[in-house]
DNA sequence: TGTACATCAGTGAACGCGCGTTCACTGATGTAC
DNA sequence: TGTACATCAGTGAACGCGCGTTCACTGATGTAC
């Protein structure tokens, strides 16, 4: 039954909605077609009117999820221009972000998966990547530069990597000491700037 | 045809180095148990005289690859003990270790995977991941303590993040940006202590 | 505005392939006498 | 030490299941007159 262009377009926005968020989650090899589409309340047969394959829709996924996050960034920004960074900071390494992937970055998430998937895959996050680090470098204090730009790359990077270790690690004692120490170590950062 | 237990543990010890190579070079998901057997010289049916499953065998390559470089540490330490951490540092951040996955940091490849895996997956990593803060920890300069751990925890993390971004990202100039980054950061952090 | 018709989004069955696991079999190993 | 036999590591065919993809079909949409 064919539905309207609008319906149409609104149920690809849910497919890409459920997809960037299962995967997050599941990995992209750990979530079929046939479950995004029926988290998008469809049936798998329909998938390929929106997406030229899996991958495809991996990509966009993926930009989707990184344009997602760099708007919550922005808020952010918005909503706390004093100590926009700290917040970040503090919002990134909380057991909150930790515990529902699904909701949150894509590349504590999915890079070490991203770095064997096809070019596109990559290009997304290569992209979501670059503009991360030019937000960063915004919020963070003092002139903007080559000192600042390298700042946010490192400081992007410890985030990353905190949760990932965080995550990887059943133990719950273990996993908020990662975040903790990352934390604690990262406000001196701050602060010294 | 029956072996010698001699050549069974030898077998046994090719498979788990196989496979953790080829794990960490397409992940988990990307090597199936024939690749693996034909990887170590045999096929897939004599696999389950080994182990238990899939899983068992990804659970104790996982910690085999951990303590082949716990070891790999341990012999930086021993060759060059002044700037030992130095040398880690420089050898984690280089090109070489971002484009041999298979022989590199587990962490690095496959831990936003073993956030999705079993109980078992996650102690190998759990493990790994204690006893390569306890290794850093010993290399810091400064007497131990609270700080130098939590220094310690926060290195490994930007280490770690810095590897998987530059992995996902396609474009050489961006990833080695990223690599060259955290390492003048890093730098900065080793002689500032 | 109303009607006839082409379009095409979504359905659900089916296909083909790969992969984890099982199993009957082989023949070298190693043990019991 | 030599011989007969039970054990069992490895082989390769087969099974079953899941998943990405295809396809004939349906019926609402939207267009042409």
């Amino acid at each position: 039954m064919k539905v309207s262009r609008e319906q149409f377009l609104e149920n690809r926005e849910r497919i890409l909605e459920v997809a960037s968020q299962m995967f997050r989650e599941k990995g992209f090899d750990g979530v079929g077609v046939a479950d995004i589409m029926n988290g998008a309340g469809m049936t798998h047969g329909g998938f390929y009117r929106h997406f030229a394959s899996k991958e495809d829709l991996a990509a966009k996924a993926s930009e989707a999820a990184m344009a997602s996050t760099a708007q919550a960034w922005s808020r952010i920004r918005e909503n706390q221009p004093g100590n926009a960074l700290a917040t970040f900071v503090g919002q990134y390494l909380s057991e909150r972000h930790r515990d529902s992937p699904g909701k949150g970055c894509m590349l504590a998430s999915l890079a070490s998966d991203a770095a064997r998937q096809g070019p596109e895959i990559r290009k997304s996050f290569a992209g979501g990547i670059a503009s991360t680090f030019t937000s960063i470098e915004q919020m963070l204090p003092g002139e903007p530069g080559a000192e600042n730009r390298r700042a946010a790359i490192a400081l992007m990077a410890e985030l990353v990597g905190a949760m990932v270790m965080a995550r990887a690690v059943g133990d719950e004692a273990q996993s908020k000491e990662i975040l903790d120490a990352v934390a604690a170590d990262l406000q001196a950062v701050c602060e010294s700037r």
